[in-house]
DNA sequence: GTCTATACCAGGATAGAC
DNA sequence: GTCTATCCTGGTATAGAC
């Protein structure tokens, strides 16, 4: 692999950065760890991050900005296909064995700056906000019950997406769990 | 708070660990954090959890058979009350802003040891067959609709409760998501 | 069984050469 | 901008006195 130059290097840096913490938690990882994973020395990674609580900062802020684009991307005629487009790009991670970055940083909450912890907020808002248009449209459509309230709903579906990711780590329930996308918009269609 | 000793100590350990790692993951907590909590010194849980991997394993354990314990204690007529009290039980921890335990451990999933792996497993694996268990009954009584087979829908209520813990530690769904437990029991009802 | 003392190592971080 | 060298801290773990 050759070494990464210039502007480069940062925007690898962040990439291993996702990574580790999707597979290993905050606290599971070191600058070593990512440095010899991109061929670099650690202090070249503190000259662009100097404390480690920028790095998972930036880290997460690059995730939530990312994921936007990737839902803002789905192209379904539907509100419930777009629901279900959106469960699949959820649970994507879970085909490398990975969890959310927002479920790694949220088990070690009390140990995570307040910045990143913006960003995490920020990122549960800002999913919210979509599934929650989603479900109401779906509902004027007549495609989804309105047993819940959108936004309950919404809530609800994100939570199953999460908690499907944490499950799909044990080796109990690997491979069923990425059907709970469309599992759970069965439920809940008409 | 009187300095425990002898036997005492050990489950005190156990449950200082328990709510450590669910409050900060394993990577999160240290044998001095718990020492100072304890009230004894680092060297004395040594004395009794070797090294900290036994440590874990054993409160996997501990943490397995206690929530096995609570699930065979709820009392309740039928089969969808049941499912509801589940619930309830499984999102307690967050009125204490504690994860799963199971979860937890499933974020730092590739540094931790197999043993304590090993009592994930089993812990999601008794889980999912105590649900499957009350969604078959309650389908049965007609409780319940059938929109899916009865291991997936168990499957996809504990990712919803184990995602709904994910979620509460955010300050963005604190409150709102307590009452995912019931939302989703109401998704499923006939 | 608990303590003090200590060995050992790894991670975060910085200084300064190149 | 990246490196080598180094400092410091804190965590895991053990030895051995009490």
């Amino acid at each position: 692999m050759a070494r990464p130059s210039g502007r480069e290097i940062r925007s690898e840096v962040l990439s291993e950065a996702r990574r580790a913490i999707q597979s290993s938690g905050v606290n599971g990882f070191s600058y070593s760890d990512l440095a010899s994973r991109i061929g670099v020395k650690a202090p070249s990674i503190h000259h662009h991050f100097r404390k480690k609580e920028d790095l998972v900062a930036a880290t997460t802020k690059a995730y939530r900005e990312e994921f936007r684009t990737l839902v803002d991307a789905i192209d379904e005629p539907t509100a419930i296909g777009r629901l279900r487009a959106y469960g699949k790009l959820f649970l994507s991670p879970a085909r490398e064995n990975l969890m959310c970055l927002c479920g790694s940083v949220a088990v070690e909450w009390d140990g995570i700056d307040s910045a990143t912890q913006r960003e995490v907020d920020a990122f549960v808002n800002g999913e919210v906000q979509w599934v929650t248009t989603q479900v109401e449209a779906a509902v004027a459509a007549g495609d989804v019950r309105s047993t819940l309230d959108p936004g309950a709903m919404a809530l609800t579906y994100i939570a199953t997406l999460e908690g499907a990711l944490v499950l799909a780590r044990t080796s109990a329930a690997r491979e069923v769990v990425l059907d709970a996308a469309n599992g759970f918009v069965d439920l809940i269609a008409t």
